[in-house]
DNA sequence: GGGCTTTTGTGAAATCTTTCACAAATGTAG
DNA sequence: CTACATTTGTGAAAGATTTCACAAAAGCCC
């Protein structure tokens, strides 16, 4: 396939959300006029964006919302559950294990590893905290597919090269670090400084 | 000032983390390409990103690492302590509140709000959780600069609406809505659904 | 001081992304 | 069935960002 842009992938999935939200409201065809409104873009991105995967409109009338939300879920991988390993049982990791919008979203974490031994054993929304040194013969065991990395900066990297030797070939970082992984491992991380130094930035430079 | 792209912006708020951790190694000086291979970029691509702001660096040698520190430090606005209004009381507002890193960096959470009355009058970190409808009056007597957002989706908006009739120009929102807002305030959203869809593209698309 | 090495700063080129603009569909109304 | 109104899909143009490549500066050594 085709390199993408990320930007690309990242309105995709925007799109996809608004959509929903159209799907819920009844609403049957949308306009890529009215999907850009929607979402702070121009009706020429939105068709580029989804020519790149096919052509999915109607001319004259627009997209069926119904069957673009099934071609999107489509393209983003969405037609499955992921099974998630959250790395770390701390403040960060307690607010994820009980956000509901995860599991909502085909996301359904399956296990939590921490090295505190306060913590392992207890329960967590379900689920037992397992003592991080398990965390190679837990998952021999059962398939995951991200893990989560919510550990303090100074171990991420250590667990990062462990989810690697495991096979694990999607992260989500949230350790304010630049984790090192190979090419075949997809890495994102969510790093708060760099957000709040870039609206430090804006509030500045204006 | 020219215009520069927030990809430059990010990548400026990296080098300062790598030049930090330089300096604490007790490292002088770094040339472009020291600095472009801890951050996983190009040398051309730093000398360019800094060459948007001047030249700090000297033929031959390179940067000097604490000048360049201060350089990158003033330039995204960070000489100085930002007040933080954190607007709801719930699992993710609990992490941030008791996130060290986010004191460390200059940015000082000043007041919490909740419309949640078993929260309210709660003590959290050293400060009180207040309700959220003194937003408006607890705000007209101390300066915020920021307003974190972490209320449900559906209040986000609202919650948004009036932190902009307070005056205040920078928003991290963590609701998985895009807010509007007047072009004079700035907005960033973190929105884990989109990152998490964005690996399962990767996931998919190899 | 002159030659050598290193590394910056920066125009120009290459690449990537967004916007433009219009022919080609498609439905609708008369 | 024809004329008309819409709206898609997409090359081409414009704009933005990254990479290239090299002259100029600066330290070092003899
Ligand atoms: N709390 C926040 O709001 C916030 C915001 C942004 C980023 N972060 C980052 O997220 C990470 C976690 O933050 P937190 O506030 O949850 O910290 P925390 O200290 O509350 O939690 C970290 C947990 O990781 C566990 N741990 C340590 N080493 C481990 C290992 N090798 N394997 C498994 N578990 C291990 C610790 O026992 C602890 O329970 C940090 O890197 C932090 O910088 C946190
Ligand atoms: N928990 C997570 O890991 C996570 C991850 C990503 C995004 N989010 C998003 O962050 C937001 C907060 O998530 P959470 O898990 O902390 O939810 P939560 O329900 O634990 O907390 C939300 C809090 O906001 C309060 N609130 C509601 N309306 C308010 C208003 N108008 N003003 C002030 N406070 C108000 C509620 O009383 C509650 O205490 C949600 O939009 C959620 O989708 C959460």
């Amino acid at each position: 396939m085709r390199k993408i842009a990320e930007s690309t992938v990242r309105r995709l999935s925007l799109y996809l959300r608004f959509l929903e939200e159209f799907e819920e409201q009844g609403i049957e065809t949308v306009s890529s006029e009215a999907l850009a409104a929607r979402g702070g873009t121009t009706s020429a991105q939105v068709r580029k964006d989804l020519s790149f995967f096919g052509s999915f409109g109607k001319r004259g009338l627009g997209y069926s919302v119904q069957e673009l939300v099934q071609k999107l879920r489509g393209i983003l991988g969405l037609g499955r559950t992921y099974r998630v390993a959250m790395i770390g049982a701390g403040k960060i990791g307690s607010a994820l294990v009980q956000y509901r919008g995860f599991k909502q979203r085909g996301f359904e974490i399956v296990a939590i590893f921490d090295t505190d031994a306060a913590k392992v054993g207890r329960g967590w929304n379900g689920l037992t905290v397992q003592d991080a040194r398990e965390l190679e013969s837990a998952l021999r065991d059962q398939r995951v597919d991200i893990a989560v990395i919510v550990t303090p900066a100074d171990s991420a990297q250590n667990v990062a090269d462990r989810c690697v030797a495991l096979g694990i070939k999607a992260v989500l970082n949230f350790a304010p670090v630049q984790l090192t992984v190979p090419d075949d491992v997809v890495v994102k991380t969510v790093n708060l400084a760099l957000e709040l130094e870039t609206l430090s930035y804006a509030l500045t430079n204006r």
